[in-house]
DNA sequence: CCTGAATAGTGTGTATACTTACTATTGATC
DNA sequence: GATCAATAGTAAGTATACACACTATTCAGG
């Protein structure tokens, strides 16, 4: 029995979302991690933009800033990020990673970039890097429709 | 500055599914509706499988059972469902609409159908067709690999 | 320098989306 | 027909992902 809804873009980008998060949750448990790809993206994002604060952050990965606030706590309290006040503006909160951290996110890096062809299996190598573009294409369209937008250079 | 996770799959499909949803909870807005697109989801499938208990519509949605529990709990509240028990496995709760869940989807329905492709606003029409050609492939043979896999046909 | 607008972070509340564990059934098997 | 595996639903716990309101702080203008 085929729904209407099935071949609905909304429903079929939740499949996908589905469909990633699951294979990023069970290659971490492979490796006997807890990581989450949420969490993977805010440790990349804060290595790859040294002395960010959190703000910032939220807007490099396109999260909200209350749901950066909980990512970071929990990655915190796992020992990978550390927060401080900034020097020069005491309301935002400089994160970085500890060494630990930064030698998980080394050894994720390759391992991540290497099983993002699973999520999409089905297809072929000309219809991934297809899909990609077009995702690619549809997501920066889309940018400002959504309630938390990607924010690049927004500084020097 | 362009961070690599930006060009992967999973982050991509991410960013989607922020933009997908965002759209329809503004759409719902504008209509004066608190919907989600989950719920418009469940309901839809409600009523394409009269007499359906919460376990199967589950799988006709690729929701896992406690997601589905809560989002039958909060159509129930809003008098748009009903629940009541199987008369031959009285382990399993039959959901069915309310005549206001039903006019209201019967008014949903084109609405959504329609603004579907804002959610890929940004793909010209030849794009977007291949988009979803792509998506839909990828999303049914990743499927297994989903933690709440839809299950179809699994019964008369 | 003082006031008011803007911003950073947090707290609360809601809604997915999952896990594991539990109860109530059902059905299959001996 | 008693037992036991399997199933339907729920409960509790974790993690996004948002909205809204609040405090602390900064900054812009007069």
């Amino acid at each position: 029995m085929q729904l209407e809804i099935h071949n609905m873009a909304g429903y079929l980008i939740r499949r996908l979302n589905q469909i990633s998060m699951s294979v990023f949750q069970e290659r971490m448990k492979e490796l006997g991690l807890t990581m989450t790809s949420v969490q993977f993206a805010a440790m990349y994002a804060v290595k790859a933009n040294p002395g960010i604060d959190q703000a910032r952050l939220a807007g490099v990965i396109a999260y909200d800033r209350a749901t950066i606030g909980g990512v970071i706590d929990r990655l915190e309290s796992k020992g990978l990020v550390e927060r401080r006040v900034c020097d020069h503006d005491r309301r935002a909160r400089i994160v970085s990673l500890t060494s630990e951290g930064d030698a998980l996110l080394e050894k994720l890096v390759p391992l991540v970039r290497d099983f993002q062809d699973d999520i999409l299996s089905g297809l072929s190598d000309v219809e991934r890097a297809e899909f990609l573009r077009l995702a690619t294409k549809a997501a920066d369209a889309g940018n400002d429709l959504s309630r938390a937008p990607l924010i690049l250079d927004k500084k020097a």
